[in-house]
DNA sequence: TTAATATATGAATATATGTTCATATATTAA
DNA sequence: TTAATATATGAACATATATTCATATATTAA
């Protein structure tokens, strides 16, 4: 029961489903997350730790960035649900719709620079 | 998303996921869920709020009981995931498999009297 | 009608959680 | 090596949530 908990709790606030919706569309850093969201750094990271904690995603150095992504087998899991929450043309999922909206103009804009880490 | 902030709230409590898995198996009473969690009536009854409100569940009486149940739509797309947390046999499950002897007791020791109401 | 039973609910309290602020750490650029 | 950038994290604070206690309401039994 822990485990579902654990689940249900890190899915149960706002900040933390739109940060899963934006990381099933793509991998994201933590700067591209304040971009998109509009929110301050510490409270970004954060939140990504309780996902992280509740298993839900991974993270990676990229360079000088850290990259965030959602493990395979939960997408795999958790698609079906998440699915249902763009589906529904209503008022509902206009956040989400509309971070999806600034996620592509994160990447238009290249927020993450070019730059790449040797490493 | 608030609909799936609300549901996920509403099953991110111990409390309120164990009177889920119960009210799964069959409709029950306060009294009945008093006697299987062994907690008291208004803890029992103001999480049965929340559940309600998160149309979780639903409510009709019986004489002089309220008996709870969860609707047969909630119950369809709920079903696969709470199968999920009977299913494996880890101690994560532990509480959940003891609740259900206790309803087994529960109904075999006829905690809500046999007495019947007329309407 | 009165007492007993079953449940709901408001208020008080304790605890958990989210956010912000300040600061530490790690990497890369200069 | 130093400065800049990206991120993490502890502490303080505000807010939300769960639980308990006291009490109200509705139904049935006597």
């Amino acid at each position: 029961m822990k485990e579902f908990l654990k689940l249900f709790k890190a899915l149960s606030d706002s900040t933390r489903l739109r940060i899963m919706m934006l990381l099933m569309q793509r991998e994201l850093c933590v700067c591209e997350l304040m971009f998109i969201l509009k929110m301050e750094q510490s409270r970004i990271s954060h939140q990504l730790r309780i996902l992280r904690d509740a298993d839900l995603v991974e993270d990676k150095r990229q360079g000088r960035w850290i990259v965030y992504g959602i493990p395979k087998d939960v997408r795999k899991n958790l698609a079906p649900l998440f699915k249902q929450l763009i589906k529904k043309k209503r008022a509902d999922s206009k956040v989400i719709l509309q971070d999806f909206k600034a996620l592509r103009i994160c990447l238009l804009e290249n927020v993450r620079k070019r730059r790449r880490s040797i490493i």
